[in-house]
DNA sequence: ACATAAGTGCAACAAAACGG
DNA sequence: CCGTTTTGTTGCACTTATGT
């Protein structure tokens, strides 16, 4: 079942070639239609952590889908369901043009979410090739987190084994000058995990 | 005001059901 | 068995509600 979906990324993209676009500037997915399913990608594909509870996430909705673009934003259509009825006030009150500026930075900010989950599968390592679907947003963001923790056990490794050798071959330990990426290592790994978050948050801004 | 969560409709697709 | 129709699932963009 799985490999279908991959076997049918190429039809699909020309039926999305057909799919009415979205009204404003979204900006044209390389690859577009439905992405990679969680059991296509195999999650853990990289290394499957014991608690990486795939079991409930597997069949979740995930991200609700949405109102079709056939919605336009110049309309501002309100759903005929629950919220339908004390929105309505809201909404009068409200400038139609404030809620159209309120849908229009929405809007940007899916697609800049969008945009950084492409550069997160850019930087994944799996098959990108034109005729594999691309990744779900779920599957990406399990991926890259499998994808981190077999790194991290590789450098755990990797120290170890340094520590190994120089213990057995009484090797002087390595001058880390010469080895930045080593030394950037050393150093986040003398850190303390509350110090790592606060410098992530501040470099992040 | 802004960010995030929730609700909604849609398209694409697979699988099941059906009829010849 | 095969082609067609129906049904269920998945993933998405978009709007709106809600929390801060």
């Amino acid at each position: 079942m799985d490999s279908h979906h991959f076997n049918f990324h190429l039809n699909h993209n020309q039926a999305m070639m057909s799919h009415p676009p979205p009204p404003t500037s979204s900006p044209p997915q390389s690859v577009p239609g439905r992405r990679t399913p969680l059991g296509t990608v195999g999650l853990g594909g990289f290394f499957a952590q014991p608690h990486a509870s795939s079991s409930h996430q597997s069949h979740s909705d995930e991200n609700k889908p949405s109102t079709s673009s056939l919605m336009h934003s110049s309309e501002v259509s309100m759903p005929a369901s629950s919220s339908a009825t004390t929105g309505g006030k809201q909404k009068n009150r409200q400038g139609k043009s404030v809620r159209l500026n309120i849908n229009a930075r929405e809007r940007r900010r899916m697609h800049d979410l969008n945009d950084a989950l492409d550069e997160l599968r850019s930087v994944i390592p799996y098959a990108h090739s034109p005729s594999v679907r691309k990744l779900s947003k779920i599957a990406t963001l399990l991926l890259a987190k499998n994808y981190i923790l077999m790194q991290a056990n590789a450098l755990d490794e990797l120290r170890r084994l340094i520590a190994y050798i120089q213990s057995t071959t009484g090797a002087q330990p390595l001058d880390l000058a010469s080895f930045p990426a080593a030394a950037k290592l050393q150093q986040l790994l003398n850190t303390p995990q509350a110090q790592l978050e606060q410098n992530a948050s501040s470099s992040n801004n």
